[in-house]
DNA sequence: GTCTATATCTTGATAGAC
DNA sequence: GTCTATCAAGATATAGAC
């Protein structure tokens, strides 16, 4: 399977209609002609791209999961506090949501992962890693230095924060009434506010 | 279409079958053949039963919304401070993922919520409104009592820890170390603590 | 209420020409 | 790299016998 830096500009657009359509419908909502119609190419040129759903499914996450790292990484170096850190985090997940209420593409495939190949199902993982330990690191330094109240631990917090950010994603389609990631995020983020 | 209560043996049965295939592979990662083969009768039997795949969703979220009432209002019998009442609430969605790390029916039809018939939607809807509206209840009577933190108006705590304990099953699923629901929302309830 | 048989469509995927 | 043609399988759904 090809690394996603290494595809074609075609192949880059089928990238983008499967992304979309996974945060629209899910893996098993959406197929190769959906992908082919948007593209404006045939279904078989798609399979000449990418041999199988699954493949092209792992290079959605893939890249999803390498833009991730790198807005983490553009937040580390425009927030300095650990309260903006999370705040700028929690602005990633509205920005996604505010775009006709796209899901996370690891969020959808996180609840979808029982009907999911392995193979995306491990990718998927990755994500949540990745995004469980850069949460940890930055509530540590921000109790350490009096930022964040202490009343959790940095793992918990993390987990608490990621889950809440997901969860408002698929509570806000689920509505309609359309809360969103941002709102929640905040109110979360007041009772962290150090006694 | 019929109501839930009105329904054969065997239509309970598909109910039940159904059930389990959307908490485990949502509504479109399941067919017909999948609830016939685990109900032990042929396909056609199926659409005896529920004519369409929609209209068997639509029954499902029923009689599951129904049944979390019931659970609703055991709590408030068996519960008497706020913080004890959303504890035993977490433990409603913590039993639910014990089984196979199975998702929260509305939960996983609310991320597919973009691939769903506009009648299943309208159900997850009604199931979202049920949660939201007694979980502020609940945080606006423990307010008043001096047993929660007034950090957060009683609305935004509800939409809080809907969606954390909706997401920590999403989370819990994609990185298969699986925290938890009833984990997540008690480390959650320590930041609630009255000063 | 359940079955066999069938209709119709869509799915993911392949073969082979251009 | 894209196409037409095609495949086998699976999808939702219906007709009609028992």
């Amino acid at each position: 399977m090809k690394h996603f830096s290494e595809i074609s500009a075609t192949a880059e657009r089928v990238v983008d209609a499967a992304e979309t359509l996974i945060q629209e419908r899910g893996y098993n909502g959406f197929s190769y002609d959906d992908v082919a119609r948007i593209v404006g190419i045939k279904k078989p040129s798609i399979h000449h791209h990418f041999a199988t759903k699954g493949e092209l499914a792992v290079v959605v996450v893939q890249r999803y999961v390498h833009r991730f790292k790198e807005k983490l990484l553009q937040i580390e170096g425009s927030q300095a506090g650990a309260s903006e850190r999370l705040l700028a985090y929690a602005t990633l997940f509205e920005q996604t949501f505010s775009v006709d209420q796209h899901l996370c593409v690891c969020g959808m495939l996180g609840a979808e992962a029982g009907a999911l190949p392995e193979l995306v199902n491990h990718e998927v993982q990755v994500f949540f890693d990745v995004n469980m330990n850069w949460l940890r690191q930055v509530v540590s330094e921000g109790q350490r230095a009096g930022q964040l109240a202490k009343t959790v631990e940095p793992q918990n917090v993390a987990a608490i924060y990621l889950s809440l950010l997901e969860g408002a994603m698929v509570v806000g389609r689920g509505t309609r009434q359309g809360v969103g990631p941002a709102s929640v995020a905040s109110q979360f983020l007041k009772t962290l506010k150090p006694a």
